[in-house]
DNA sequence: AATATTAAAACATCTGATCTTTTAATATTT
DNA sequence: AAATATTAAAAGATCAGATGTTTTAATATT
């Protein structure tokens, strides 16, 4: 007939309640800080059992829209949604649809080149010796481990972050974790460390230049790189198990 | 001293069970469809209350990783999140940020321009008659009302799905969606719409005639116009509130 | 003035009962 | 035999109320 209908559930009570205080928020009419009535008062205004009302308030703070503390002067208090809940989001979506490591570079080198471009004149002195710390800790990173993708994640997140685009940092920061949380691969060996630090370098260089083509390039070239080392490396890289281990990956399928 | 703890919070037990859960599934323990034990059984086995693992299913239902259904052979089950899931928390996420419009307008003309690139390698008849037909039905479109957003996003998602890049359609969709929802801005005017469609019709040109860089300029044209008509038509615009009416906007500041 | 104690508010958890929804199994009808 | 109606059981949804725990403001003590 031309017409799709779309399915309904049964409203629970709980949902109701969830999406009358989402609403309430969206339409501007609770603000951050603000606090909700207690358990107790809250249930019996909505005229509904206590355990019905916490369902909801626990749904409200798992979207990162509440904060619930216990004690004295405690209760439920309007939250601004913080980074933390959007990535674990997005780390959740991402885990099912798998997307191949192709997939995480291109949607890099669309963003990143450009953002260079736009630090190239904005960067500042200490931004520059930001950097420059930056690379210095992770050539003297003794073996690796862990550290060294939080000091690329760092890296990143500084040049996107002179952009001052929300949206982009997010993204940027987002796509990043994903990567290596579901990945789970970190490049223990001396010369993919050599690589990116010498990436790294020719981005600020160029950067220190104030030339935006050369930045551009330099960043291109680097994500790409980084790329090709991880296709390469599947292998002989280590993968971070749930309870913080490492151990070989023996590369999949 | 230079380091820098972490502030704890005291464990709580639903949310104890949830990263167990979601623990499980993220190390591959737990597959979509799988069945969780019933509430009372999975109580009786973590030693908790049934309220407390009910709190725990409503955090990861909230996740979209559980779907729970009543009746007899209902249950719990693990389920792939979905774009909704997402698309809510990033929505959640920017109605706090709010970003301007120039910082939507930013990530589309990086990432967009160089999705039609992609894609005029790509396209097929079929492809380009969906895309013929949509710009047809938003021009036929009597008097705009929200209809024009609903067919602008699909014009673009249909782009974007022919990169075959599952990570770049979820944040243009979302990017478009979050514009859409936040700034609830439709814009209703003819000369508003004419823009947008000559800009398809453009892009769709370049792309029959498969020329990638006619294609990019077309679409980073077209975007540059949508924010100057967005910017400029924003005291003429209508605004969807919350309860689905249109209104005039005045403005803000 | 500093410290220790206490009390109350609010969330956290538990117990156990009852209601509602869904579906598989059974019974009935055609 | 097939279609339809009924029934029973499994599992979630909701409720009521009791008890435990945390936090902090108020009070008492040193």
């Amino acid at each position: 007939m031309g017409f799709k209908f779309e399915t309904v559930k049964a409203n629970r009570i709980s949902q109701n309640i969830v999406e009358q205080i989402r609403g309430a928020i969206l339409a501007k009419e609770l603000k951050i800080g603000d606090q909700l009535p207690s358990e107790k008062d809250f249930a019996k205004h909505f005229g509904v059992s206590k355990s019905s009302l916490r369902e909801a308030y626990r749904v409200l703070e798992a979207y990162g829209l509440l904060e619930i503390r216990q004690g004295m002067s405690g209760g439920a208090f309007i939250k601004e949604v913080d980074l933390t809940t959007v990535k674990d989001s997005l780390v959740n979506y991402f885990f099912f649809q798998n997307p191949g490591i192709r997939e995480y570079t291109q949607i890099r080198t669309f963003i990143e080149p450009q953002i260079v471009k736009i630090c190239a004149e904005k960067i500042t002195v200490e931004d520059i010796e930001y950097l420059e710390n930056n690379i210095l800790a992770m050539e003297q990173e003794p073996d690796g481990k862990h550290f060294i993708s939080d000091l690329d994640i760092a890296f990143h997140k500084k040049l996107v972050d002179i952009s001052k685009n929300k949206i982009i940092s997010l993204i940027v920061e987002s796509v990043q974790a994903a990567l290596i949380n579901i990945k789970r691969i970190v490049h223990t060996d001396e010369q993919f460390l050599k690589m990116v630090c010498d990436g790294h370098k020719k981005i600020v260089n160029a950067l220190r230049e104030s030339d935006p083509k050369k930045a551009s390039e330099a960043m291109l070239d680097h994500i790409n790189e980084v790329e090709k080392g991880m296709m390469a490396s599947k292998k002989g890289s280590m993968i971070i198990t749930e309870k913080g281990l490492l151990k070989q990956d023996r590369g999949s399928k």
